[in-house]
DNA sequence: CGACTTCTTGAACGTCGAGTCAAGAAGTCG
DNA sequence: CGACTTCTTGACTCGACGTTCAAGAAGTCG
């Protein structure tokens, strides 16, 4: 049995949330641990003793990150029609609605981000990221497979390569709107993707 | 008249690409003075001297950049026919094969790689990485519409729609290929995105 | 040559941020 | 209660980094 202590004060998870959302807007680099003990109402010590080292939490935060948008997307493309959904998805980059709350939107997807900033210097960020865009191929590859069986996407390229594609489009979109986002220049260019995946 | 004083012993703009080469390799942040002082063989003084600060001294890099990546886009979509030119720009992601000389390829897409780690809290690189956006649709567009008058590329969208579009394309492949390229899946989604554009 | 200008060198400075630690607080268990 | 464990607090350390600066070097001009 493992001796218990005092017990910590503050909710895990939730501070875990709330720095995924600081991170997520700022960046690795551009969030120090004095911002997060400011954002968090957590001092120093306790952020150490719960969540180890700066890159930890960050890693953590990504990790947390993408199995929320994992199940987004997992839950989105698992319907029919697909093509909707798809728009749903490249329309709204990197949503994450859970998570929102009260502070301005984050920009950008924070797996995209995490690859401009710390790959490829940093092999576990390596590792989550790729493992990260292999399993968004991967859950639109078979979505897409499905669509074309029956008859509503076109047959003119593999599901694989429609998904890449896609994975390109998501992160270009996301990665383009930090620097602000023409709404209608990107509406007009999710729906030109969209239309091609159509089958004729 | 200027008086002039002792000559400047290094070459500027040498040393600017060289710069360029560093910051686009490792990223704004994890460049430091020191790392330029070693690799440009130029003192600390003699950078601040000749370049102003590290912000100056990346910035100026990254315009740069952009100038020779929009020289290379103007001219290679200036031929018809334009699918195999474009093939050629997305299939390489923000090749500058002039400023590549015998250091390993950096990776990814300078603006893209700025854009993911100054904007939006640097208002001068917003600015700077939203006109290159700019620039790239603008040309794209260019060169879209002619060929959508030639009947080689399809009019299911609008050329503006298409460019926005490709840059998504661009920007994203260039991204995730910071986390490790996987050639033939690229390339096939590479192929899908140009063969979508195909009249048919 | 002497006055003047600009560049070079590298030590020094100040700041900032990540991480540590010792003392105390708040629980549990016997 | 007393021993034990874990958490909290915030001051402290220590290194890294961007920037400055003073002294000297290398040119030009009259």
């Amino acid at each position: 049995m493992t001796r218990t202590g005092r017990p910590r004060e503050f909710d895990k998870d939730k501070t875990l949330e709330r720095a995924l959302e600081l991170f997520w807007s700022r960046g690795y680099g551009a969030t120090s641990i004095q911002d997060l003990v400011d954002a968090l109402a957590v001092e120093r010590g306790s952020l150490y003793g719960a969540f180890g080292d700066k890159r930890r939490f960050y890693l953590d935060a990504v990790k947390l990150y993408w199995d929320v948008y994992e199940r987004h997307l997992t839950a989105a493309l698992d319907t029919a029609p697909l093509l909707p959904a798809l728009r749903e998805i490249l329309t709204h980059p990197a949503r994450l609605d859970e998570l929102i709350s009260d502070m301005g939107v984050p920009q950008g997807c924070l797996i995209g981000n995490t690859t401009a900033e710390l790959v490829p210097g940093d092999s576990e960020a390596t590792e989550i990221v790729t493992r990260s865009y292999r399993r968004f191929t991967d859950i639109a590859t078979e979505a897409l497979r499905r669509a074309q069986t029956t008859g509503e996407v076109t047959d003119s390229a593999t599901p694989e390569a429609q998904a890449q594609l896609l994975l390109y489009v998501v992160q270009g979109l996301s990665l383009v709107s930090r620097a602000g986002l023409d709404k209608e220049a990107a509406l007009s260019a999710v729906d030109a993707a969209i239309n091609s995946l159509r089958a004729r």
